[in-house]
Formats: structure tokens, sequence, C-alpha cells
DNA sequence: TCTGGGGTCCTAGGACCC
DNA sequence: TCTGGGGTCCTAGGACCC
């Protein structure tokens, strides 16, 4: 059996562990830069607060509705998801990492004398108790029954308690026709379109197409996921493994139109890359590189313009790949736009140690040690305090965050204070 | 003025190999 | 008239996820 086990509005449930005082209020957390919504509590989600709702549009709603806003903390978010998932480690060995807030848990084995229901509601509890995040958790035998088990879990919540299990033929054909096509893992847009199109409205319909029809039309994938659904377990775990690609992006809190400027949060960006790149030792071989303009701003000319740039030599040197990335930048970027967003992400990753070496062009080695200089001296003296000559020393990572709270967790002086 | 960021997998087609 | 058969690797683009 495959659990998938959810944190219910995560981030707003993050930011209300360490204010109790919100329990019950209505919470939503903006994008970075404090664009858009991107997570609601309940209580925000009833007053009509709809997902990605533009921040600059709902600001007289949100004093109106008293919904307590919050810039999002990706310090808190991302320490307490370490909290859930070592916890939920402690249950099966077979677990994998879905995303920041979600876990697909493997029971193999047990006896069929196993009471696997209570032994859910004890992680669920367990969870809770130790992190203050609540959970929802879906049990069957496929992972994708498992994620509509837990759909179902969250939508009727008072009579499943946040644990819903598909364990006879009976209980999936009843979830399966019950579960509209869209809300299915793996069927977006472009899918739900076609399927709808040709009457298909519930789980249960797709799952009465020929293997042929949907093989052809929807790729092996499509094909996994119905045998999935039929309760035929056609996706198993996926090993965690370090990632294949690295970017970094970033909306501008304005529209600009000086190269200089964009060179630098270019040059920026790449040295994120790198930083990431180094800490799961990988070096890459390539780099993606685009700018684009603003697509909300009628009037003005769009343009995007991108281009990958492949190295000679592997490397995860800031300086060569600020080279690297200025040299991209130089054959995109064209005069007279307004840029709004650009972004760097590094390809063809390959491991740190067993790097080939090249007969006349190679990194050079002497960068390996300074980067590792840098690295743990911003370790010590705070976030990105020593740059490349060719960033700007003045500019702080620059993003809106109004409404950030604290680093409860990660940092020593956010922690809380106990008055007596 | 203000509209997020970061990933994965699959397929088709081209270039190239023996 | 008739023009093999089987691969690999790479890239771009589409679709999807949270």
């Amino acid at each position: 059996m495959f659990a998938l086990i959810d944190c219910n509005n995560f981030y707003a449930s993050c930011e209300r562990v360490f204010r109790p005082d919100l329990v019950g209020k209505p919470i939503a957390v903006l994008s970075n830069n404090d664009g858009c919504v991107i997570a609601r509590s309940d209580e925000a989600k009833e007053l009509g607060i709809p997902m990605g709702a533009p921040a600059f549009k709902y600001d007289k709603e949100f004093k109106q509705k008293k919904i307590n806003v919050f810039s999002s903390n990706y310090a808190l978010y991302g320490d307490m998801s370490k909290r859930v998932m070592g916890l939920l480690e402690t249950f099966t060995p077979d677990i994998e990492v879905y995303s920041i807030d979600e876990a697909f848990l493997k029971f193999e084995g047990y006896d069929a004398n196993f009471d696997l229901k209570a032994y859910m509601f004890q992680i669920k509890e367990e969870v809770t108790q130790a992190t203050g995040i609540p959970i929802s958790i879906g049990l069957a035998p496929t992972k994708a029954l498992a994620k509509v088990a837990n759909t179902i879990s969250k939508k009727f919540k008072a009579k499943t308690k946040g644990v819903h299990i598909i364990d006879t033929e009976e209980k999936r054909l009843k979830a399966l026709k019950w579960i509209p096509i869209e809300k299915v893992w793996g069927i977006g847009r472009g899918r739900q379109k076609r399927l709808q199109e040709m009457g298909i409205k519930k789980a249960f319909d797709f799952t009465n197409l020929s293997d042929e029809w949907t093989r052809k039309n929807m790729s092996v994938v499509g094909l996994r996921l119905k045998r999935d659904l039929e309760g035929k377990p056609s996706l198993d775990l996926d090993a965690v493994i370090d990632k294949k690609n690295i970017a970094t992006t970033r909306s501008f809190d304005y529209d600009y139109k000086d190269y200089e400027y964009i060179k630098e949060r270019i040059v920026t960006f790449a040295t994120s890359c790198g930083y990431k790149l180094r800490k799961q030792h990988s070096c890459c071989h390539a780099m993606l590189v685009y700018i684009k303009t603003n697509r909300h701003k009628k009037g003005e000319l769009p343009y995007y313009g991108s281009t990958v740039v492949t190295f000679p030599y592997p490397t995860n040197s800031d300086i060569e790949l600020a080279k690297f990335a200025e040299q991209g930048l130089q054959q995109i970027f064209k005069e007279g736009y307004s840029y709004k967003k650009a972004g760097v992400i590094v390809m063809g990753l390959t491991p740190e140690e067993n790097t080939q070496i090249n007969l006349f062009d190679n990194s050079d080695a002497r960068h390996k040690p300074l980067m590792k200089t840098i690295d743990d001296l911003n370790k010590k003296i705070g976030n990105t305090k020593l740059k490349l000559a060719s960033q700007d020393l003045k500019r702080t990572w620059k993003m809106r965050q109004e409404r950030l709270s604290p680093r409860y967790t990660t940092q020593i002086g956010e922690v809380l204070t106990i008055k007596v």
C-alpha cells in the first residue's frame, strides 16, 4: 500500500505554528516580491480569496476581511518541512519526499492482521503533536489512488478525520466515480480539454478508455496513470537523487531597460546557481540564460530571449559561471525593451569528483579552494556578504518582503522569547 | 507601481555511428 | 524499377507537478 501524506495549507499552517493567536483566523501567504497569493488557510478560502490572486488588487479586501497576510518565509517553511519529513521517515524506510509539503510512504510486507488504518492515525497524531502542522493522509494500493484518497480525506474532513483508505474494489469505484477528471494527478489543462471533449468527466470514465487509445494519445505517461487508477501498480517510489537542473530566476520589482542592471542580475543568478551546485557537489556543462519583458503590460512590445551556452569544461566556479552568463546575455539582450524577469538555469550536471580533464581548456583549478573559502566565509559572516566585483555590493537580494514573519527556527536572534 | 519560482518526464526529429 | 537495419545521443518543445 502507498500513503500520500500532505500538509494542510502548508505555508499558512507554518505561520500559525508560532502564532497561536491566528488559530481560526484567515491567513494568506504571498509569492516572492509579495506578488500574488500562493497559500491560504481554510478561513481565507472561505472568504473567497482565490489562489494566485494578485496582491495589489486584493489589498482592500485583505483589510476589510481582516486577513493576515504574510510574505513567503522559505527559511521557515523549508525547516518545518524537514521536521515533518524526518518524522515520517521513522514510520517506514520506503519514503519519497515528493514536494516541500508532500511525501509518499510505501508499506510492504505487512501482515494482513496489521491495522494500517490505526497506523495512519498514529502518524497523523504524532506529526501534528511534534510539529504543529496538520496533515491529511490517503492510503491505497497505488500512488495515483493514494492521491485520490488524499483528496477525499480533505474534501470530507468531518467524516474522514483526515484519513481515507481505498482498500476494496467497491471503494475504488466509488472514489473514481466521484472525482472530476481535472482533479486527477497527471491530468493538466491540455489533457483535461481533450478528455472533456470526448465526454469524459470523471476518473472512472477515463479508466474505461482502451489501453491502445490512451497509449497513442497520452503517451506512456497517460497509460501508466490509467493502470494505476485501475489498481494495477504502475508507478513506484522515485528514489531521491540529485537534481538534474538547477535554476535561479526572478521577477524584478520594476521594469528595467539598462544592460548593466540586467547584467548584474544575471551574474547574481549565476553565482546563486553556483552555490547550489557546490552544495550538492555537482558541476555543470551548460547554462540557459533568459530575459523577458512584462507580459502584463499593454502597449509594449513583448520579447523573450533565451540561449544555451555550452562550456568547454564542467565547472561550479562562480567566476566562470558569471563569465558564461554574461556571454549568454550579450547574445540575447536587445536595446529598447523593458525587462521584467530574467533567469539562469544550469544543465548537464556531473559529479564534482570525476570531471573529465580536457587537453586544452579546463576549469581553473585555483577556483575550487577559492569558492570553498568564499562559501565558508559567507556562512560565517552572513549570507552573500562576499561577492564578485560584477555584482552590486549594495544590493541585498532586492525582493519586496513587507510582511515577513521571523525565521523562528533557523535564526537564533529570531526565536520566540517567553515573558514571565 | 504592483501579477512567483523551481522542478520532472516524454516524444519527435536530426545527426551520427556501424 | 529496385536504395538495409539497427543503434545512440542530443535538442526543442510539450505537458505536467507543487
